[in-house]
DNA sequence: CCTACTTTTTCCACTCTCAGGACAAAGGAG
DNA sequence: CTCCTTTGTCCTGAGAGTGGAAAAAGTAGG
């Protein structure tokens, strides 16, 4: 199929599209009910989406008590293609332009090898996609990065765990191999666009998505957007100071949240305390495996053992406070916690929870909720095609 | 003179009353220079204008080489009233039309007697200034209040230090006294503001507005707009834990940043060092004024007592580590330090300055000025009048 | 003082958008 | 089969807006 290259000519039919987008397939008399057109400029604007192929007719709808509407659906053939680039792994999906997910794979793959050997795997993880006959090509391409990103040009800007990738093209780059519109953004923010399309936060305009992984960050969403800060660099709470005079960090200072709490420190931290013989649980596993990481720890809570159930209050507690303040800034009316930690599930959202219903004013926290993200590894992916589809779907 | 009560029909007209708000008057050709309008279009919509009085003719522009074009100006009998109410003091201020402060007076006040004790000396001082002859009556007022507001409505909700207000119809019930359209806000968010419209952040769209006066608080703009949060209390950070396990606070918790440092805790800090003979100079300022207060621990700094200078570096350490937090979360332009302790300047300055610059990553500090407002107490007045100006000047 | 050139303003014809009514088409309920 | 509702199409008219032409009001230079 040749691929899609049409955008809409004006704010109307970029309504429409996002209304089809988040809404499925949709009658005219629907669509009519949920913008305030009138029926003649509506019918004008469905036919011109219907010329670009960017929407197609799908037969009749049910008849709502006279004659029945003609339904109207985005183009099923329209691909876009997310890609989430994490610290030690990579997530590839394809989905339609509904946003839904038709394939996913998942491979472990080291970011500081650099934007050369990440891009050829990320290719290749696309080939294969697209090899069992999921798309035969992309319209678009969203790409999310473990690190400050400069938005208009989608290029990372000094990314601390991203040696090679200081003002590397992303989006020049990807957007000529793959031959399709590419937009690029912080994997955070990707996570939280993920969870505000499909996941937990579809109803709410001001919220916090933390996500803890590797590292610690923050997507922010103000009135419906992602908020990126001046130079790109919002959401990154991992350097906030949690302990005073606490743990060094890699940034140089001491106490830094991602330093006593984050997919990384408590693996040294399980390891430290297996080793010292402390938790017979968690030396049985380094035994085992040679290495733990998180999920470890969280088999071990699982398992009832204490020090691992320590380990994961403790850093509760210390991510909490620092939650604590921010919704005391920020005031969100909600806050999503997700990343690889989501394993460590309910001990974990309890200590957060705790520290922030105590450390911030009623009137902040009375009606917030904090809760886990419900996309868990499909959140980065869906955020990166929805980055896209905005893109594509707004006035050229 | 009838006041005025026509608004924009649209968004042309609302965009050209901003443009003669913010630039002062201006002929018809420059305003066709800034906004992407024909002329013949330009022309309808001033002539528009011109005929709801809300802006008049102003003779004749020096000439740009050829024909001379006529001058616009806001009609020059629109009058504003800016008010700010803080914890112990009321400030009230005419404005025109370009915000320009006309008339501006200063009273004590204790804002706990309450909303109809309060609001009686407010226009007091409204009908004092109208007696000078600045003004013959309001357009609309602008109001400020030391807590959280639900905006829409102009309702305080839970303010700590205000008893008596929660739930008070502040918006609706001085609209009726002053017989013209009103707008209520936090005063944290009105001196944010007035220093972005006339002071330190003209022209930067993400910025923090941290005002130390009575208590702490944090305006927050992103994009050029205010952001309030979900509940109206964004910015209030002064509940935020500065130091583990720190001095009790009124709000029941240890460690709050208000608690260790504001206006409140310095004059308590100033008279506990005064009364163990610390500092001489504070001792006697004590001594000669029964009391002391931010205001004295400045003088006492300025005359070089070493326990001044350190209670101020100790609060600016305090305070910086807090925005230090802040910066890396919210990655603004700009961070303005306002408030009643602006007269500790410098010192207190460098101290923040030292926290953030060392706790933060480069990337959000590499290019942020930490400055004082330069607006001082005129700044809450002149963000209330320029609130109730968006107001009007945006389509009816 | 006169001429040539600029800038500003007005006027006008023309295009486009869009709303809303009339009407036709299609279906449901009795 | 009739009456009513919903949906889609067609048409007309109001209003927004553009851009060119020309008039009005200057400046600059001889």
């Amino acid at each position: 199929m040749r691929r899609m290259t049409a955008r809409p000519a004006n704010a109307h039919q970029a309504r429409l599209l996002r209304l089809l987008r988040d809404g499925g397939p949709n009658s005219r008399a629907q669509l009519g009910d949920q913008v305030d057109l009138s029926r003649s400029k509506l019918a004008v604007e469905v036919d011109r989406l219907l010329e670009t192929e960017l929407v197609v007719a799908d037969g009749l709808a049910a008849s709502r008590g006279g004659r029945r509407s003609h339904n109207i659906r985005l183009n099923p053939h329209l691909r876009f293609l997310g890609v989430d680039i994490g610290a030690t792994s990579v997530d590839v999906a394809v989905t339609n332009a509904e946003l839904e997910i038709l394939g996913h794979i998942n491979q472990p793959m080291d970011v500081r090898e650099g934007p050369v050997a990440v891009f050829e795997q990320v290719l290749s993880m696309a080939a294969k996609l697209k090899a069992t006959g999921l798309a035969e090509g992309f319209d678009g391409a969203g790409i999310g990065v473990p690190g400050p990103v400069r938005f208009p040009e989608g290029i990372p800007v000094a990314p601390p765990i991203m040696p090679g990738w200081d003002g590397f093209p992303v989006r020049e780059a990807l957007s000529q191999e793959l031959g399709c519109p590419v937009m690029v953004d912080n994997d955070v923010n990707l996570m939280a666009l993920g969870e505000q399309h499909a996941g937990v936060a579809r109803t709410v305009a001001d919220f916090l998505c933390v996500k803890i992984g590797t590292g610690i960050g923050c997507g922010i969403v103000v009135g419906g957007e992602v908020y990126r800060g001046t130079t790109g660099s919002a959401g990154d709470i991992g350097h906030i100071q949690a302990v005073p005079d606490g743990r060094p960090c890699a940034c140089g200072n001491r106490g830094c949240l991602e330093a006593h709490f984050s997919g990384a420190a408590l693996a040294r931290d399980a390891t430290e305390a297996a080793e010292q013989q402390h938790s017979p649980e968690l030396a049985a596993r380094l035994e085992a495996n040679g290495t733990l990481s998180a999920v470890d720890v969280a088999a071990a809570a699982a398992a009832g053992d204490a020090t691992a159930l320590d380990l994961i209050r403790e850093g509760g507690n210390r991510t909490g406070q620092v939650i604590a303040g921010l919704v005391s800034f920020f005031n969100p009316g909600l806050v999503v916690i997700g990343g690889g930690v989501t394993g460590l599930g309910h001990t974990l959202l309890a200590a957060i929870r705790t520290q922030v219903y105590r450390g911030s004013l009623p009137l902040a926290t009375g009606n917030l909720p904090i809760v886990l993200g419900e996309l868990g590894p499909a959140a980065g992916v869906i955020g990166a095609a929805r980055l896209i589809s905005d893109h594509l779907f707004s006035p050229a």
